[in-house]
DNA sequence: ATGATATTGAGAACTGTTTGCAATAAGGTC
DNA sequence: GACCTTATTGCAAACAGTTCTCAATATCAT
């Protein structure tokens, strides 16, 4: 089974692999849901997922969509993210943490990361006595017209 | 008007009189829904003023509260925060900026600044071509056992 | 006191998400 | 490949938080 000189035929086929092995059935609903996370670019939300996958198999559901956006996210595969006034918007989780810049006028997002801004972070979470678990920074601003 | 030496009888009749001044109508409900976010020290959110607000007036609805919420977010009298899975919470703006660090066992809400953070989130959009409307900033952790 | 109209209360409507349940289908076993 | 156990699905109903509709009411200028 476990075979790591073989060449990966696809993220897609590594990730399924990884979820039958940690005992989840790899479902029609679930495996076109995997293939349009893993193409899909940029946030969408489960009504984008869901639209999309529509086209694929006419007969799945809003909810299972939801659902395997749980499980996916339980797993480590995907990251949710509220942004404001909207509903969540969800992303593959490719290892490398970064924080949120959304253009209010567009709802783009824009990626970034910050060293020094994680390492104040946790400077100042320490200072009042907690660990963070986790953190949230999006920053809402508009195009400057250079 | 501008009367700056004049004792504040308390910030609630400044902040009626401001109100009536933009035009808005001094009612009973606004009245008390004043005073329970000038009393309250923490976040409260709609449900939280709702009930505080009935203990004073039977009859007041909790859509009146949201009305009120939304019209004192408008003026600036309020800030709304949308932290993680639960419903807005809201906190009287008392002109300093700052940021929160959410006690994900209990719910508190501790604040906290960093000119540092600012500063560089401030760099981060510039960068990216971008000026910063609002920000949001949220550490969720948990009490160190110190 | 009176009138114009902003505001209210009550509940329906709405958005985003979750859940209960019977029907379906993975995937291990023979 | 057929069979069986049980995870997963689709559907609709339930849910939470919030907004809206509309007739009734109350505020404030006159």
């Amino acid at each position: 089974m476990t075979d790591p000189a073989s060449p990966a035929a696809s993220d897609t086929d590594d990730l399924t692999d990884r979820l039958r092995k940690a005992g989840f059935r790899i479902t029609r609903p679930r495996q076109i849901i995997l293939s349009i996370i893993a193409s899909q670019a940029g946030h969408p939300d489960a009504r984008d997922i869901f639209q999309e996958a529509v086209k694929q198999d006419a007969r799945i559901s809003l909810a299972t969509v939801y659902r395997t956006m749980k499980l996916l996210e339980d797993e480590g595969v995907i990251q949710r993210h509220a942004f404001e006034g909207g509903p969540a918007r969800f992303e593959a989780a490719e290892g490398d943490h970064h924080d949120h810049l959304i253009d209010i006028e567009t709802g783009a997002v824009v990626e970034f990361t910050s060293e020094r801004i994680e390492a104040l972070q946790e400077e100042i979470a320490d200072r009042l006595g907690y660990e963070i678990v986790h953190h949230r920074l999006e920053l809402y601003g508009r195009r400057k017209n250079t």
